[in-house]
DNA sequence: CCCTTCCAGTGGTATGACCACTTTCAACCA
DNA sequence: TGGTTGAAAGTGGTCATACCACTGGAAGGG
């Protein structure tokens, strides 16, 4: 009979994903283990060579496979970097998301910041701090500054220690690296910006060796809202000078 | 010649994907467009249809195209819910991080609560308002409750109006629902417990409705912080339990 | 005019074959 | 004896072809 041939009564492709889904959530696949050939999971499946490959395929590209030619499939630890992909392709085709990104950066920032309090180390600390110093250094410069900016930030939550926000931040980094560069040239000009960044900053950083983790989060938070305001400020600054000099 | 067919040296799946970057950078793909066939676009493309579906697939999988049976391959504008699939996988992976979970879930949730403070209308209240009926009817049945708080938070999260936020929240929260249930079985026998839950939940509404972001966050971080406390509590009863009862 | 039926086009699946790469090991030569 | 070589087996990568299942519209009948 047609249905009812293995054990699901799941047709073609979903079949397969249901499979490795159980397999890994069983423990049955572990890490580093190698799949069967294609053509004896094929077999085992109940599907064909072809339907296999994709389902294979697809799951290669999310990260979890590493298929090598003449060798076989392996199981791997997902990585990041197939969502940095994936936000890089989504922003191409709808880039005011990037506003929406912000939140999850704020949410995954706010909490990381807390953890830090707790959890950081004198390591964690030096590191912040150097990255604040470079921050200091590269004030005049958009695109350092901007990367710099976007390191500090980093090496805060990588100081929460929380493996799962270290994950959803590095996620979003990509856009956020991007984002951080373009700020700085937006507000580089805006009047008083150079002493709010360090002492914003500086704040953020000193509360945490503080270890306060209320503190840390207002401060955190407060220099998000600003930093909206100062962009707001930018740009209401670049339109009047556009209506008074209407070309560059 | 084999090399050079058509326009790029790469071989096989590569290519396809080549393409499609360049033809969604370039703007020649437009969200709902329709793909040619896939006989056409292998030809075409100069490879075979096998090969080509697996890169079709792949695609599909993360979100940028939408395959309909028996009309066609649609462009589609990717949303974040393949962070779903990611995190499913990923988290089989590795069990034990379902504890580091909970701070990604927390990070969501306090930020979330911020912007339902300032965008919930009138339906959010309610639609919040009802599962907090529905909470406080569940009181004495763990899965039936477990799942009541588990919406109650849901319903917080959407309130939020961040489609970023309420993404990455489903994504983890296939994991957290099993957690609410085991939660409630663990602590529906702890002294005081169905007052605390009563007022902390209806605090944590309140809080919202009134619009107070920094008092709803302060809410729910105790109501988080609590939550450990009445866990650890359980616990220990449990193995004092277990030492004077060996059995059940 | 509406409903039914059929058909062409599409994605979904299956089969079998062949190619390219990797590893192994046995045969061969020094 | 020891080292080198190359043949064979197993793997993923690709291809061609055929057929099935679903969709939508056109042609036919009521």
């Amino acid at each position: 009979m047609a249905l009812a041939e293995n054990a699901d009564d799941l047709q073609g492709t979903e079949k397969v994903f249901s499979f490795f889904r159980e397999q890994l959530l069983a423990g049955a696949l572990k890490l580093g283990d190698r799949l069967l050939s294609e053509r004896e999971l094929a077999l085992s499946l109940g599907v064909s060579r072809p339907v296999l490959r994709e389902a294979l395929r697809s799951l290669a590209m999310l990260g979890f496979l590493d298929i090598r030619h003449g060798k076989g499939a392996y199981v791997r630890a997902a990585d990041i970097s197939v969502l940095t992909d994936f936000f890089t392709f989504s922003l191409a085709q709808q880039p005011d998301i990037l506003d929406d990104v912000m939140q999850a950066r704020i949410a995954i920032e706010c909490q990381a910041i807390r953890l830090a309090c707790e959890r950081a180390g004198d390591s964690d600390f030096s590191r912040i701090g150097s990255h604040l110093s470079r921050l200091m250094e590269t004030l005049d410069d958009p695109e350092a500054g901007g990367e710099a900016d976007f390191t500090f930030h980093v090496s805060i939550v990588e100081a929460g220690r929380s493996p799962a926000l270290i994950t959803l931040y590095q996620a979003v980094s990509e856009l956020l690296r991007r984002s951080h560069v373009e700020r700085r040239q937006l507000t580089v000009k805006v009047p008083g910006i150079r002493d709010y960044l360090v002492d914003a900053h500086r704040e953020v950083f000193l509360s945490i060796v503080a270890r306060d983790p209320d503190a840390a989060e207002k401060r955190l938070r407060e220099h998000f809202a600003i930093g909206d305001e100062f962009r707001r400020k930018s740009f209401i600054a670049a339109y009047s000078k556009a209506a008074s000099q209407p070309k560059d």
